[in-house]
DNA sequence: CTGACTGCAAAACATTTGCAGCATA
DNA sequence: TATGCTGCAAATGTTTTGCAGTCAG
């Protein structure tokens, strides 16, 4: 069984709080882990029903939360709408490049940048409990396809 | 007449494609820069009916997506739902530390991390268009206020 | 056994849209 | 006068919830 760590994460906080691991739990479990970094609450209902299993959305959406609220999972706002979750791989942390020509996402990580998070927040006296940086634009396939990319959200744009 | 620059840039933007300025677009305006940084949209609608203006739903979400497109108004998606928005002083920008606690905003301009942020784009071959970078947590306020403050997001948190 | 879980369909939200009449440039 | 605009109400799309039956521990 692979991803132990975070099966006995997600398995410890339903147990804690007397939660059930049901088979539905576990499908949906087993098919974020399986290889998907980055999906959808939609997404992952599709992928179940291609796969066989049966489970409703309602369900999926149930299980989503369980899956934040343990930490094996996280939960972003991307664009424009709805959430788009992705795995957590235990203690670590990185932010977005999202690609806004082809939706693709590119994590990464800058400790400097993090370190100046710290100063910020030092100098505001704020105590920070988490954070998002999403950097939206043109992932290299798509700037050399469209080649006019960059002239589409102009007009004093952000 | 207060804002002429954010103004004329609206104006602008209308006249350019053959748009009106019509009262309940000035309404908006003049609401929105009247003091309020930031706001949502529902806020509006109350705040206009308050003052005895009359205009619809409708109209202020298509209201909004013009101030947006001319960019004297940003549209931000900060915490879980919906979308917030904010005045836009020409050309500056900032980043936010969002209380989770009382839901205050504190902007906050860091170059060294706008420098960094620069760095990750080339080398990922990347050409961003714009960003959102916001950290949430607690502020000065509820830190002093609600003191356990720092243990309500855990279990492996982000 | 019992409290938690599931599916379903309905509800809830925030936002968008079609339409018929209205008004700005 | 001709486009664009407005309000309304209905539509949308995503996420949530009530309920009655089911199941994990």
């Amino acid at each position: 069984m692979p991803h132990h760590r975070e099966a006995v994460q997600f398995q410890g906080y339903l147990k804690r709080r007397g939660l059930k691991l049901t088979p539905e739990r576990r499908d949906l479990f087993e098919e974020i882990f399986k290889q998907h970094e980055h999906f959808e609450a939609e997404e992952l209902l599709f992928r179940l029903r291609r796969r066989g299993r049966k489970i409703s959305r309602a369900t999926i959406y149930r299980g989503l939360d369980l899956l934040v609220g343990s930490g094996v999972v996280g939960r972003v706002r991307v664009g424009e709408e709805g959430y788009r979750y992705e795995r957590l791989h235990s203690g670590e942390h990185h932010d977005h490049l999202i690609c806004i020509g082809c939706g693709r996402i590119i994590e990464f990580f800058e400790a400097r940048i993090e370190r100046l998070q710290d100063d910020v927040c030092r100098r505001n006296g704020f105590r920070a409990v988490n954070h998002s940086h999403q950097i939206r634009g043109f992932c290299r396939e798509c700037r050399r396809t469209k080649k006019a990319a960059g002239t589409i959200e102009t007009e004093a744009g952000a």
